[in-house]
DNA sequence: AAAAGATTAGACAGATCTGTCTGATCCGGT
DNA sequence: ACCGGATCAGACAGATCTGTCTAATCTTTT
């Protein structure tokens, strides 16, 4: 509850920073317990003291990363102005992860495929990408669009398949295909008649 | 007794089968040696008289996967005529695939994903991408496109995409999605000049 | 029929992993 | 100063995993 000082942070705060770059860098399953513990310079039982067991530090981990992606992506989007270059401007975030030290791919990705089907961890996944989805969509619909859940969903696509090249092909420039590839999808995508008629033929 | 043929496959063929069901459907780590043999009812030590090592069965599960992918895409793709009819079959086979009794995503991000980073999974996971991309850009050449690389490079993004939502989103229509935002990118995507004009069929 | 080679079941070794427990030590609040 | 909670180091149990090895049984070839 008392903000900690600067001189050192809490046993939770730096297990979480372990987590994060172990788990983040080499899986959830391969590194064991033993590694974060001595990555973070932290007992093993505050560890099972602040988290119970392994999978709730995943998850922690998983929400840390979430709120984290998020500023970044609603960092970015204050640059742009239009609703049209604040839904590319997604993509220049992505970038932006992309060229980072060590880009491993979606956490959430690396994280679902480790765990079991109906864990806790695939719903953490499923809230970062619900999250995901509602600012294609309310970007979408701010912009005008006819259909904005359908353009949000090709345009999450272009996400994740971005993120995905990146990682499978150590391609940081798959963003800037996606930004391409979402503008051109921009531009067929029809906008909400204000008025008259639908434009047929 | 005689017949030893058809009545039963061999060993190596039974862990490819047993492999298949159980890495893909829950995972490379997660699943032991013996859960595969016992699933295979072949013994140990045929397992590793046969590959070796854990990791060799791997791949060569992922080397099973990739012909089998690859054989479904060409036959779907024998139905169309046209270069951009088979180009947006390709996202039809795809969804054929999402349809199976239980489909969890790609085999291969799900296997890099949980392997060390330059390990021979990592590299078979790149030989099925590289088959991909050039299934992708040749068709897009076919088709007479501009920049056929750059086409295919934003169409798989689309599939790859397509792979993934359907998998962490549990929605086999993604393929759908991905199929009409890939027409809308062929739509937008300039062709080549005629260079040598041979234009009737 | 007999030899040679596969295949089987399962014990075993060695390593590793998660989670628990013990007791000592540090540190902030009253 | 003191007390209670947080944290420390590390042993320990119990389970699991990969890979090896033995010895018996089945299959094929000579």
């Amino acid at each position: 509850m008392a903000t900690r000082t600067a001189t050192k942070p809490s046993a939770r705060e730096r297990l979480l920073e372990a987590a994060n770059e172990l788990f983040y860098s080499e899986g959830v399953q391969t590194v064991g317990i033993d590694r974060i513990i001595e990555h973070a310079g932290v007992a093993k039982a505050s560890l099972y003291n602040t988290f119970g067991n392994k999978e709730s530090l995943v998850c922690a981990y998983l929400e840390s990363r979430k709120t984290r992606i998020q500023d970044r992506i609603l960092r970015t989007l204050t640059r742009f102005r239009t609703p049209r270059e604040r839904l590319l401007g997604v993509f220049d975030a992505q970038g932006e992860l992309f060229t980072a030290p060590q880009y491993n791919g979606c956490a959430f990705v690396r994280a679902t495929a480790e765990a079991p089907d109906d864990s806790s961890i695939s719903r953490a996944a499923d809230d970062y990408r619900a999250w995901v989805r509602g600012l294609f969509t309310e970007l979408a619909t701010e912009a005008g669009y006819a259909d904005p859940e359908g353009l949000a969903r090709q345009l999450h696509l272009l996400y994740d398949g971005a993120a995905l090249s990146a990682r499978m092909d150590r391609d940081p420039s798959a963003s800037t295909t996606a930004r391409a590839a979402a503008a051109a999808l921009l531009d067929a995508a029809p906008l909400a008649e204000p008025a008259t008629t639908s434009p047929g033929s």
